[in-house]
DNA sequence: GTGAAAGCGCTAACAT
DNA sequence: ATGTTAGCGCTTTCAC
């Protein structure tokens, strides 16, 4: 049988209210004996609180939803990481969903969040989504959004790495390392990540004067197979190049493999930078130069405004963005 | 405002008895017109039930949780999506606790998810765990056993892969491959999977007849960092080894790595083989040699077991062993 | 076919 | 310093 307050309270002689007053903390007014009594009594018969009990009359559930892509994606762990610590510190539980990017699996995730009566959500949003969910409509669970952006009513908060600036060191690297045909195999365009570090790369382009070449952008999809088969389509159509800005360092992991299958040299034919660092991108050979994001910090601050926010301590609509670093590895050199 | 069962039934001119019974789909005796007439309502209202309210009187959250050590480690995040994709498939949602393998976490772990009242608990015990949670006491929560072995009242199931013969596999291939000095990197020999993996490594040189040595039998930790710390003690060392039957790909990949930054080459002078197959494997230089476990499969049969006991279907204790399967890449090489 | 009403376990406003 | 009590929104039994 389940202990329930009221047998804690019979048990301890006491009403239930004086029971909840403790449980909660909000026994200012409780005498000692009492409290002590009533923890003791807790403790013996292994009290566990019935939150849908509670959250049925506060209205709060302590558990907020992530909506992320795809948990595969070696992006997204660290995120989730980041996430789950913060909201572990104060006592919040996270439910998470994977969408795969599709509109319908988030519409979809969002509801089932709703009806579980999250008190909140840190949401990377699908590269395509364009306007409002239905779902959305009664309520006001606020939403903190990370690497994405997009504007929905509830969004109190914003979190991002600084993508265009990030892009554009990458390109300005491989560009002083006097690389000259650079690829920019970047992720979809209806990705709000892809068209910032978009930016970024002209933006190098320009601070050189060098013309960029429209057909040297090449669109593409974050998910993986992608790299390994753009390069492979290159490669048999002959196309000239010496360097490659990737839109992630899954893409650059997968197109090196393509190029030195077909015995072409990293970095010494070809340059390769991408962007994350993964953990693997030190491991694979040669080692990635790539743009670090700070991505478990991003989960957690994401948290850190979510709850803020969740206690009223901001009224203020936050949009931060953070720091990239360029990683200098072995598969780019100086010529 | 926030529409409830009430607002419902009262613009329907029914009883909130009835509305209940259109929620839940029991309504064989509900005329058509009425239930299409509250449909009708609760769309256009967009009605979404109060899951507290109901889990209060049903005992029911339809979430499951999943406790795993850290989301982080490339084996987790798709044993997470598999379990993700089979909870969803039957309407469950799920909430992530990371561990990192520490008792007190996973008691705190273990805790939050009985408040919040989950239904079943998809876990991937602590190597170190000896004897029940405190907090089980008082409920009969099912629980199934992923990847670890484990004796603990509430679970209902086990599910793993044959890390026995996986291993015994591996090191059976370095062994007709030709290498002769075949180093354990192992796990930590508390966990389960490290000493199913030894007792394999012990019978392939069991069946060639070999004597293996002890000192071969490294002991370390899945923890990222180990890998490539180890060999590069083994080389101060001036230890003598021609193979490595590595705890994981992780292990397998770092020490990859610390090999060729002395200049060791591999497949030549040491061979190389993980355990797992994630998918940086294939991505390495050489591609990895690995054994390959169904990670996804686990977590979506897992949840298949909890959703099948949850209803009643399976009476009998389920003990699942999932094959894995030797690939051979470019690590090792036939001598 | 439909409804009335009890009650799930808890909190919070108000008494005492 | 402690207790009384009215719900929170829903399901379920039983009656009609």
């Amino acid at each position: 049988m389940k202990v329930t307050i009221k047998d804690i309270a019979r048990i301890a002689e006491v009403s239930t209210a004086t029971v909840s007053k403790v449980i909660n903390h909000k026994d200012e007014h409780i005498s000692d004996p009492t409290r002590k009594k009533i923890l003791k009594i807790m403790k013996e018969y292994n009290y566990i609180p019935n939150t849908a009990a509670r959250s049925l009359v506060t209205k709060k559930t302590n558990t907020i939803g992530l909506i992320i892509p795809d948990i595969r994606n070696p992006f997204f762990p660290e995120l989730a990481r980041g996430v789950e610590d913060r909201a572990n510190e104060s006592e919040y539980n996270v439910i998470f969903c994977n969408t795969d990017d599709d509109e319908e699996k988030e519409e979809k995730c969002v509801s089932m969040l709703i009806e579980k009566m999250v008190d909140g959500i840190i949401f990377t949003a699908s590269s395509k989504r364009t306007g409002e969910f239905r779902r959305f409509k009664n309520n006001k669970i606020p939403i903190i959004l990370v690497d994405r952006d997009l504007d929905l009513k509830h969004i109190k908060g914003r979190i991002k790495a600084d993508n265009r600036n990030g892009a554009y060191e990458g390109v300005k690297h491989l560009i002083t390392c006097g690389y000259k045909d650079i690829l920019f195999l970047s992720g979809p365009y209806t990705s709000y990540t892809s068209m910032e570090r978009l930016k970024g790369y002209k933006k190098a382009f320009k601070e050189y004067s060098i013309k960029y070449k429209e057909e040297n952008i090449i669109e593409g999809t974050y998910q993986s197979g992608w790299g390994y088969e753009i390069i492979k389509k290159l490669l048999r159509q002959k196309r000239k190049f010496d360097a490659l800005f990737c839109g992630n360092d899954l893409i650059a992991i997968e197109a090196i493999k393509a190029l030195q299958e077909d015995g072409i040299k990293v970095p010494h034919e070809v340059g390769v930078v991408g962007f994350d660092d993964i953990y693997m991108s030190r491991f694979i050979d040669p080692t990635l130069t790539t743009i670090k994001q700070p991505i478990y910090e991003m989960g957690y601050k994401a948290v850190q405004m979510l709850i803020e926010t969740l206690q009223g301590k901001v009224n203020s609509y936050q949009n931060i963005l953070l720091d990239t670093q360029l990683m200098i590895r072995n598969s780019t050199l100086k010529k």
